[in-house]
DNA sequence: GCACTCCTGACCAAGAAGGTCAGGAAAGTC
DNA sequence: GACTTTCCTGACCTTCTTGGTCAGGAGTGC
């Protein structure tokens, strides 16, 4: 149940490219790598990985570099996590509609379902322009405006 | 954001203690093992943590067996997953609201920190005795009922 | 032709996941 | 007191993942 390095720098690389989506013009690899602090050749791994979902586009050479696919309201935070650590809450490496429980754990697939389904509310709401601006959906601007969520437990 | 096998089983053990807290006698690692389906020196290692954490008891010999340290509607599904796992839902293994964010990210915290809150409130909410009678509460209930959660994506 | 930048695969160290094995230490029974 | 039962503990093992680095190849633009 945790969020790994590769998808925290994934979502941060995409919200670069989406705040400079205005200049129309491709974005370093290197610039997006100082940006953001992240490792240059590993983040260039995930943005072929990005790439190859569809979600950024790049070109080589000088003048090179890359930017988003498509509009950044229409990226949202689950696809990013998706393309670089595969769906979205597993049990066991298979998805939890496959599990078959017996016994007194009969139940506990609801359970693994309504996880999955509470974690797409939150990444399938937040797109990158949403991120950028700060003005995040209000379903997810209530949860995280909680000061209860803010203590570790 | 994957759910591991030890957690999975950990809960499954932990339902079967519940179901059994009316016999009044202590339960074998075996038969846990045996209606979960389990490795039974696998679980006994995971039984042990749950022990550690106040969660299971446990007393050796002929008639010796696990169970609950409290009434099953005490014991929430939350903190066995935190028992075997560690804190829900870490950032590069930090927790969400202590990491700095710069430049278009900076809202990244909010979102991981929404999360969170999210996992929170279905895990914090099921306990032992939701799970077993299969009467979830609600929210929980709510979304897992939802056809859409259902469907892989 | 040359500089620039992405693209790709190989590699690597450390740690986690998912177990197994062997023995020790209580608790109950005869 | 011996014996069985069951938990307790640490060591070990294999495979995969994580979080990178390195070296070179292949387009692109001037």
């Amino acid at each position: 149940m945790r969020v790994s390095a590769k998808a925290d720098y994934a979502v941060r690389a995409a919200a670069e490219l989406a705040a400079a989506q205005s200049e129309e013009a491709p974005v370093k690899g290197e610039r997006l790598a100082e940006a953001q602090d992240i490792p240059l050749q590993f983040l260039e791994h995930i943005l072929l990985e990005l790439k190859h979902h569809g979600i950024v586009r790049a070109r080589r050479g000088a003048k090179g570099g890359y930017w988003l696919a498509r509009p950044a309201d229409e990226v949202t935070v689950a696809e990013i996590v998706r393309a670089v650590e595969g769906p979205i809450a597993h049990v066991q490496s298979t998805p939890p509609e496959d599990i078959e429980y017996r016994g007194n754990s009969k139940h506990l697939q609801e359970v693994w379902i309504a996880v999955r389904a509470s974690l797409r509310t939150v990444l399938e709401q937040v797109t990158l322009a949403d991120l950028v601006s700060g003005e995040l959906p209000s379903v997810v601007g209530d949860l995280a405006s909680s000061k209860d969520a803010w203590v570790a437990r």
